[in-house]
DNA sequence: TAAACACTAGACCGTTCGGTCAACTGTTGT
DNA sequence: ACAACAGTTGACCGAACGGTCTAGTGTTTA
């Protein structure tokens, strides 16, 4: 059962993007590997190559929005804490960092801020990484966990995880990224004691 | 006084490569900012573009360096502790930020984790982090810091400021560059009292 | 004065880039 | 049957790419 053309698109734009970032990945390069015309592409992205990267940006962020939502239905169900289920977050995108033999960058990063800031790019960067910071808040409130922490543990993780993605493809393994798992346990010994 | 040829392709290549990326900057770019000819850069670079970005990643790293070294010293002159070392490091890293128009990225990132993994390009950033971190644990000695904690907290700097940079970049402004520093500040009142 | 040298200059090369376009195919509705 | 339309195809375009090469400039040596 293939996928349609549209869809073969956006799937292999999104990983040659993160493998290669937006500039260094030609239009040529997507077309070989989705197995498409390049008329298929102006079809179905009239806007061309910054069209299809935007569709690609999103289309990475569900798949790690999606890693997100499964590493938090598992510690509910394993009644684990809140901060379990951050931990099994960074260990999944350790693991894929690792699948991935090390390459691939951040899907925001790699995709939409990986050139000159083209304006509809920054604020479509932007924009995902506040839904990413929403759907941890949705994830917190359902395990308890007060406002103003999800706030400060959100920023937090985020900024732990995008720096470890790039220390981590510079290192060649995924050390960097496990390290996050350690950083974000010290939240759970501040002076304020955290139950979740 | 005007820079070498060599100086002001650096110079040029170093701010371009961090405001657009290595594979979105051309050389004909450089060449017209840098007021160089074609021949210059091939003299000075044999390899050509690689050979450039080389240097320019070597040269905005060490402009960093400074600003990390500068930050210690004024901590010192005024007998402040190494934590508000790292306080002065983190905003004059906001101040750089904004002054550029919240548009360059980190130095290494840009320069050469920006296209796809060239290995050459992997092992020079590792040694670029690794020069950062050896640089950091310094400072930190000479401040009586324990060796364990400038491991971990260096390591966790940079994750912090990495990611940071990216996020700033999107955002538009320097606050999660800013939210770098509180975040930083929470070593203070970790379990084992550190007194630096 | 002349050879040697470091450096500059830019015309030129083949390749690849993102993007356009007219022709074509297959399905759907009437 | 046929018009309408969504989707596909690849030849083609001008521009820009990184890189080469020969000619020339200015300075340093003998």
């Amino acid at each position: 059962m293939p996928h349609s053309t549209y869809e073969n698109l956006v799937m292999v734009a999104a990983t040659l993007f993160r493998k290669q970032g937006y500039s260094a990945s030609s239009i040529s390069d997507i077309l070989k590997e989705a197995q498409a015309a390049k008329g298929s592409l102006y079809h179905h992205f009239p806007g061309g190559k910054q069209d299809l990267a935007i569709a690609a940006a999103r289309y990475s962020s569900e798949c790690l929005l999606t890693l997100m939502s499964d590493s938090f239905e598992k510690a509910r169900m394993e009644q684990e804490s809140f901060s379990d289920g951050i931990q099994r977050f960074i260990e999944k995108i350790a693991l894929m960092f690792e699948i991935m033999d090390a390459q691939e960058l951040s899907p925001v990063t790699a995709t939409l801020l990986n050139g000159s800031l083209n304006d509809g790019f920054r604020k479509e960067a932007s924009a995902l990484f506040t839904q990413w910071q929403e759907a941890f808040h949705a994830e917190g409130l359902s395990f308890g966990v007060p406002i103003e922490d999800l706030h400060y543990r959100g920023k937090k993780l985020l900024l732990l995880i995008e720096g470890a993605w790039i220390v981590a493809r510079a290192a060649g393994h995924a050390e960097p990224i496990r390290n996050v798992a350690q950083i974000m346990q010290e939240d759970n010994c501040r002076s304020n004691s955290w139950t979740a």
